[in-house]
DNA sequence: GCAACAAAAAATATCGATATTTTATATCAT
DNA sequence: ATGATATAAAATATCGATATTTTTTGTTGC
């Protein structure tokens, strides 16, 4: 977002994370330079150099000489992805009840805002469509990144990015849209709240449940 | 290491790297691209390859559309690095001594015994030149991995990795080897000891101490 | 039939040149 | 002189073509 200089190289990044994201390429294919070089009509330089970001952050595999594919899905990872989330965050969250300020609690309060009116367009209203559940996603991620800004630690929310692509992937894979979100939104209110509050060890415990309960659906 | 496929934008990858890491290029410098194309001997698409995925890890700043940059040094950025990775490795340390098994253990006695013998090279025999340094770094990155490595978490150990290449670049560039490392030896044997000794609470003291102290040494 | 090898096809990786954008330099009006 | 604008230079980003490597296909001998 944001992002005035639009580089082809940029682009493409961006649309393909996306795209791995949201499983349009299936699981341990091979991405065929010349086929996606077509389909997003652009050359092999900017085009290598997004996959090749792709596989730095492991959004992608790159082995050697015979160009990139898609990784496959484990439980194991899975379940890495998530125990690690879950302390990466939990430590995040911390931090920021403990550090953050007013333009935090500002923050929070505003992304909050954002996402429950989502949650009610969905949910509530019916309104279900691919740009809305999209825009929930984004919101939702908004909501999360805002509650752990607090922590002071770019370092910290950097990582729990990446691991929170990654759980996307698998969340987007197993293509479980709950509509009886009514859990999850709960979650959310709770979460602000004992934030708000600087009710530590109570936030903390929330954070680490609604990480599980969203893990657990996508298990199945 | 070991990767049998050396396609050019992997050796240049490498190489870039090792001299960011160790200050070849002074912070904030802008790479210009045609210099450093000349100077690696290699044309644009690998060399560009190569820079996006260091910019994917921070290591370089990729700006729109003017190019990239090594990125600043800040007191700031440094503390967050090194109270990250002191989270991040105590808590994967945490973990090895939970599940690590006889494989687990074996890889720590065998890279404690490289570190000692490099250390006992350079410090005792006075064996002080860029090789061994270079080596000393190797092993002593090697016996930190190994001890690590029983956590069972690839994407921990993964977080871990990228914060001590850059924690590596802010050492290289304080430009501090100290000839007096009986400390850090002494921390390394503790390490050992108490890893295989199962002492969780002892050893995760340590390894906190270890590591404030190498960082109070850098910010000098 | 099947393994081993050779030839052909396909795909990746790299190159050198071009187009685009940014940065530096020069010109002009105020 | 100074700031704004136009021009020139430099640097980045992208393209299309070539070289290299891998994969597939086909052939031969057993």
């Amino acid at each position: 977002m944001s992002n005035q200089n639009q580089t082809t190289s940029e682009l493409i990044y961006q649309g393909l994370k996306q795209d791995i994201i949201q499983g349009v390429y299936p699981c341990g294919e091979k991405i065929k330079l010349e086929e996606i070089k077509e389909r997003y009509n652009v050359s092999y330089s900017p085009l290598r150099e997004a996959l090749s970001r792709l596989a730095e952050s492991r959004l992608l595999i790159n082995s050697g000489q015979r160009g990139f594919r898609v990784p496959e899905m484990s439980q194991t990872d899975f379940e890495d992805i998530t125990e690690t989330r879950i302390k990466l965050e939990c430590m995040a969250l911390e931090m920021s009840l403990l550090k953050g300020d007013m333009e935090w609690e500002s923050s929070v309060v505003g992304a909050y805002h954002m996402l429950s009116l989502q949650e009610k367009l969905i949910h509530e209203k019916g309104e279900v469509n691919q740009e809305n559940i999209q825009r929930l996603d984004d919101v939702h991620e908004a909501f999360h990144q805002a509650l752990l800004s607090g922590s002071q630690s770019p370092w910290l929310l950097f990582f729990v990015k990446s691991l929170n692509a990654q759980f996307d992937r698998y969340r987007r894979y197993s293509a479980t849209f709950q509509f009886s979100h009514s859990k999850s939104v709960q979650y959310h209110l709770k979460l602000k709240e004992l934030s708000l509050e600087r009710n530590t060890s109570e936030a903390l415990k929330v954070l680490e449940e609604h990480i599980r309960y969203s893990a657990q659906a996508i298990i199945k």
